[in-house]
DNA sequence: TAGCAGTAATAGAAGATGTCTATCACGCTG
DNA sequence: CAGCGTGATAGACATCTTCTATTACTGCTA
């Protein structure tokens, strides 16, 4: 795959910026002049380069300087070479702003369909000369695809496995108590107390899924009993709750969406509340690391504000408790 | 016209050889490894790329290096522009061979129609990579052409206004004394004496030529008169000689194909006869010297075997007077 | 014809740049 | 915890590049 020979390149570029610049001036010492060196300098360098080609680039006697036949053809090539450098040169620069170019994000899937329809066109309208490529798997996936380059950055909830990276905090999002309409538990209207959900039937997601472990977690200290099935997405879980096999926790930001869809009772829960932290993850170390944290700021201004459609039952959280986070370190 | 700025470059081949190899190989110990240099100079040398660039190409910590999204775009860059230059050095060793590509070369219109048809095939033949391109013109454009470089070489005859090239005779072209078949002149069998001039009209080409000049100048030893009429061309001027408006000297190489087509009697001359050296020049100091001597050797080669179709009159000349001329010096 | 103004090439000293070896700091692995 | 791997760092040494001053040559001009 290699084009390179293993050997180190035996002319330079300036070589061929002074060979261009003679060529183009017709004498060594405009030539020394437009390049900011003295006459002889470029002249060593000139007979270096013809030397390492094995060709005489330039005919010159003391009055002229004629370019040689041979030379017009490399001549015209060293031109090319230098316009593919100026060009990577360009590219650095314009890459020098981060945000330009492409952005590998992942998201897991419990977030994805719910925060993606703002943010992504949030993006958009901040950074035109960005394109975000959004990548939707578990935060396991996420993590290694993080490790292996592969993503640029991952939208997630931060739990103990998400380790070594740093990250911005993106929102504070509150876990919801949701119940088929016909469920006693969803009829009352105080926030959730633990001791309601003793012995509760509940439905969670798949294995894998973060979320699943975060309800779990918040379950087992409520003493609630999980369910056999297990739901692969949270529109699955919706449903099936609605259908009344069960109650489950939500996240506030799915909230909206699955209860436009589905019949739901939901209810907020007296603090300390379930909640989980979403963040912006990066490897640490990225040179991503300040366009992610202004990506991760525009994903938080277009978190979606507070919209619970379904009644007083559910209070209304302050509109970005995220920005009262401490901001990540490093 | 430029494309590069005044300013030198501010990286350099080398480090995109280091940078390439880092971003396939992904260490930097093996990449200097590749590199034969140690793996701190690799390191300098790639840090110092990411200053100038303004942009890590690479992520790194002290167990992994991953190619950053921005490097992946410039990569490809480095690897282009590594590419050209690798070109250019290939260009550059296969036009060190000088028989390789363009060769233009300006001839005189006295020679051109007559030599170049066995020459351009010889040179073919010899040099199946060399393309010809054949100017013709007046010994003046020719010189200037040269002098300016858009001609590489000149096959003229060699007269005092050819100065400051280097030259390899090709051929000694001996001038023959041609009449109409009327002519009494033209009936003797004999070699031609100065003294069966005097007085003869004498028709000659049109000012310019330089085979003007050097029959004039044997003309006015010879005492011979020249007509008003000035010929273009040879054609012309055999056409008009064959219709009997006067004598002409031709120069041997022309009388083959112009005793073909006009009704010509021909005489040579008698020692030390009239005669022009044809001859391959070149600037002094052409980087193309080697090969235009082999060139020159080419045409000599080539240069039509005498063959006068009329008879006796013309005793043969050797083969190939060149052969015995000194060799151009320098 | 001598001298002047222009060219590129050359020589030698000074400076910048690249490279080396040796070492460190860190993470992984037994 | 020791040992091996990584890349980064430091300081000495080479090499390369550049500089100034000069030479050699040409063409022009007084």
């Amino acid at each position: 795959m290699s084009i390179t020979l293993p050997t180190s390149h035996p002319f330079s570029l300036r070589q061929l910026q002074y060979a261009v610049a003679v060529a183009e001036l017709l004498s060594f010492r405009k030539a020394a002049e437009r390049c900011f060196v003295s006459q002889p300098s470029l002249s060593a360098q000139l007979q270096q380069l013809e030397d390492t080609l094995g060709i005489r680039l330039f005919e010159r006697n003391q009055r002229r300087v004629l370019v040689t036949t041979a030379g017009r053809e490399l001549l015209a090539r060293a031109e090319r070479v230098l316009r593919e450098a100026d060009d990577l040169l360009a590219a650095a620069k314009r890459a020098g702003d981060p945000l330009t170019g492409l952005l590998r994000i992942g998201v897991i899937p419990t977030v994805s369909p719910y925060l993606l329809p703002s943010c992504s066109t949030a993006l958009r309208a901040a950074y035109g000369r960005l394109t975000t490529v959004w990548v939707e798997d578990k935060t396991a996936v996420l993590l290694r695809g993080l490790e292996q380059g592969s993503l640029d950055a991952a939208l997630l909830a931060l739990t103990a496995d998400v380790r070594d990276v740093e990250h911005e905090t993106v929102a504070i999002d509150p876990f919801v108590l949701a119940t088929g309409p016909a469920d006693p538990l969803g009829a009352r209207d105080a926030e959730v107390r633990l001791a309601e959900l003793r012995d509760a039937q509940v439905l969670l997601l798949d294995d894998g899924h973060c979320f699943r472990e975060q309800a779990l977690a918040f379950c087992a200290t409520a003493k609630a009993r999980e369910l056999e099935f297990r739901a692969t997405s949270l529109p699955t879980l919706a449903q099936m709750v609605a259908s009344g096999m069960g109650v489950t926790l939500l996240p506030h930001l799915a909230v909206a969406t699955e209860a436009a869809r589905a019949q739901l009772l939901l209810r907020r829960f007296a603090k300390p509340a379930p909640h989980r932290t979403l963040a912006l993850v990066w490897r640490k170390g990225s040179p991503l690391a300040t366009a992610l944290r202004q990506v991760a700021q525009t994903i938080r201004d277009a978190y979606p504000s507070d919209s619970l459609p379904t009644g007083p039952q559910v209070a209304k959280h302050s509109q970005s408790p995220a920005r009262k986070q401490p901001r990540a370190r490093r």
